[in-house]
DNA sequence: CGCCAGCCGAAAATATCTTTCACCTGTGAC
DNA sequence: GTCACAGGTGAAAGATATTTTCGGCTGGCG
């Protein structure tokens, strides 16, 4: 204790230098001695490399010794090497985020796999967001209402929309109405004949254009019940003959991802939006429903479950 | 050597994760004890405090001990604490200069629907991400590699899972595959016994203990078929009779959103970048069969069509 | 040529991480 | 109810990594 400070200088005004470490090392790097500067000059060139290191495996790298290392990591303003190491994780995370945004191309025959992963995700991501601002709250809220209020649920699709109308009504079901969806034309057409004020008729199609979907529509609509069309062509055919138009979004597409594959996304995202709307609406009725069809199902997974 | 694996067992197939910790920690939750429960909370609720931590202080902090901390960063497959507490380095960075934090609520009961579409978009977004990150994407080779090559598909899910399966047939049969999606438990099973070596068989079961699509699985993998998994529980029991695991996120869950909700997104988005993988292998004949199945979609649409 | 200042690394000292092992708790069988 | 058992758990021993100490070495200067 006769000398507290003798190898623990540090370049003073330097906190925790965030990610500007580079310019640093230059910045020292006239201060620094021969060995020093190797050290300094690798942890620049190389964060995320020297980040994987321990103090001896790079002192071996620069051919220098722990004890220098440490000083280094000392000037460079940290504490010790064990912070600097760690500044270094951070900064290799940055760097490697920072070029991620090369994902906005379309997805090519020879992408490999990992790129269609993040293209994919990416581009579904954006659909999200394009729904979601695109969508109109005021009609959502009223087709929300009329579905809350519905003696009865009928809901049209064909093709990759049949299968949202499906989604929707499980969910529906889930809480207590009466839904149904038709994939069979004809049998929604002669069930749509049944309808009447106080129902609600939904269809579903990307294209606005799909017949088999528009036909059992018009007939509800024909009937007096409330219609409803989930659709990405607002201005299409549809719309004639629904009462409340929800758009969902057309995301770019390509050869190999075809627009009914994004308008998936978008259409569930509607779908997911009316579903939670009508649970808050028929809360009382809808919670305990919901934890009754969770209850039910819990016997349907084997009992020793986890593996633990 | 007599018991190599005492303490050692890794989940698996986890590499360094980078930043999707989050989304793992929620994933390998349900296969955490109490105390590593703990522990990988205060990790994602943190990070970047954690980082700062060293063992023995994240072991204080959660009130538990040194060897829970590293068994925690085992399972979340790191080698040992060191390297987690890197990766919670880099992860703080991240989020230091990325976008903001955006803690979104869970929806409550009386949000405006607005705040609905809103925190449904972000959370599906989210799910998406998280999902793309923790894509086993050499698993997610395999079994492309596995369905290009198929004879003959077959696909298990029931419940909310089996719309996915169903999407994921339909996908596959408009490129010329051979697939078919399976509900009724009792039909998938007495069609896996057709199965052999040469055919791909695929459950889809969030929470990896369905039984109703485990045993047709568990048949085909008997029988040599090659069998797939797409789960959100990879330690389940669905894992057993899987050559490939294809791990789905889990989001964050509310009354109103029960975790069979947001896992449909993420089964999607596994289920079309295998659509897509397989797409490119196959590329010759795909084209041409998409592009058929394209034109004789057109002939459904109301001639006039668009309005425009 | 000898002396001194400061650089440098080997090795000791310390901190941190990992593994082992015995205890403890809750569970299921009888 | 009691017993045996299968894990979960943390204290402490053991292994690594980091920091500090300390003495040798180099090169400049009188």
């Amino acid at each position: 204790m006769t000398n507290p400070v003798k190898e623990s200088f540090t370049s003073a005004s330097a906190p925790p230098a965030p990610a500007a470490l580079a310019a640093k090392v230059r910045t020292l790097a006239p201060s620094m001695t021969r060995s020093m500067q190797r050290v300094a000059e690798a942890v620049a060139a190389d964060p995320a490399g020297c980040a994987a290191l321990t103090v001896t495996g790079l002192a071996e790298l620069t051919g220098t010794s722990e004890a220098t290392v440490v000083r280094t990591a000392r000037l460079l303003g940290y504490p010790g090497y064990r912070d600097l190491r760690l500044a270094l994780a951070g900064l290799a995370a940055q760097q490697q985020s920072g070029r991620a945004p090369a994902v906005t191309a379309d997805i090519a025959v020879d992408d490999p796999i990992a790129d269609v992963v993040a293209k994919l995700a990416y581009d579904e991501q954006q659909t999200l967001a394009d729904t979601a601002a695109g969508l109109d709250t005021v009609q959502l809220g009223a087709a929300v209402t009329a579905l809350a209020a519905a003696r009865r649920i009928d809901i049209y699709g064909v093709g990759a929309s049949s299968l949202v109308g499906m989604d929707l009504a499980q969910k529906l079901l889930r809480i207590g109405l009466i839904a149904h969806a038709h994939t069979d034309p004809h049998l929604a057409v002669t069930n749509a004949v049944q309808l009447r004020s106080g129902d609600v008729a939904i269809a579903i199609t990307h294209s606005g254009s799909t017949g088999d979907a528009i036909e059992p529509l018009r007939v509800a609509f024909d009937r007096g019940a409330t219609t409803v069309a989930i659709t990405g062509r607002p201005d299409g055919p549809v719309s004639q003959y629904a009462d409340h138009v929800l758009t969902t979004s057309t995301a770019r597409e390509s050869e190999l991802r075809p627009a009914a594959m994004s308008s998936r996304t978008s259409q569930l995202l509607v779908v997911d939006c009316l579903f939670i709307g009508v649970a808050q609406r028929t809360y009382e009725t809808a919670a305990p429903a919901l934890a009754a069809s969770y209850e039910a199902l819990a016997h349907r997974h084997t009992p020793r479950g986890t593996s633990r």
